[in-house]
DNA sequence: ATTATATTTCAAGTACTCTTGAAATGAAAG
DNA sequence: CTTTCATTTCAAGAGTACTTGAAATATAAT
């Protein structure tokens, strides 16, 4: 990933819709949610959730799979990973001090 | 930190050219880098590294001090670290998927 | 086939962001 | 106090993002 490619997935993340979007997909689980549950759940008119939706699809954070009428969003934990190892290991060259500030720790001892 | 104000935090870190800012502070250490330098740096126009100077500023993630006619700027691990912990710990509830994702562990185990 | 449900697509309007180059500010040196 | 150096501010223009409501698409039920 190079800060070009990066900085579309931050744009992605820019928005408290999008952000509410992956809260509650986070708290759905591996099933996901109903696009107009998401809707509803963020507070938003469907077709205004379906365009934060295709964003957040577009950019892999979230996954889809229509079943039956409804179509379900899940979240990609591993593009969200990939996002913030970007910052923190490639960005940020790993700092220590940034780790702490989050309280995490690599979990690879070298 | 809401999802309104991380919002406004990752748009911030959406443009390249910021994202190589970060870059550079890091690589800096703590004493920064003078303004003219970054713009360099970043092979951007003193304007427009200034003006992503001050976006960066404005938000926390850089601080910046004068020295004699120069500028320095630094990096703020804490911003930057406040900002991962609402993704990882708030937003996505300190998923242990993700964590696995960024080969991150949580450094205070319950 | 017709109707109902779920979601997306589209067009228009508004607002924001970024870039550029010129002018303004601030600080130091001659 | 004039000049030089470092940086910011400003205004104009181009491009991008978001919201809205209406229309279109897709699937299933009657």
């Amino acid at each position: 990933m190079n800060e070009t490619e990066a900085a579309l997935l931050f744009a992605v993340l820019s928005n408290a819709d999008r952000l509410k979007v992956i809260r509650a997909l986070v708290e759905a689980g591996p099933e996901g949610l109903k696009a107009g549950d998401i809707a509803v759940k963020i507070n938003a008119s469907p077709s205004r959730a379906s365009f934060h939706l295709t964003a957040l699809a577009q950019s892999g954070f979230v996954g889809s799979k229509r079943k039956s009428r409804s179509i379900f969003y899940q979240i990609n934990f591993n593009r969200l990973g990939a996002l913030v190892s970007f910052l923190m290991e490639d960005c940020c060259k790993g700092s220590r001090e940034l780790r702490d500030c989050c309280n995490m720790q690599a979990s690879d001892r070298n």
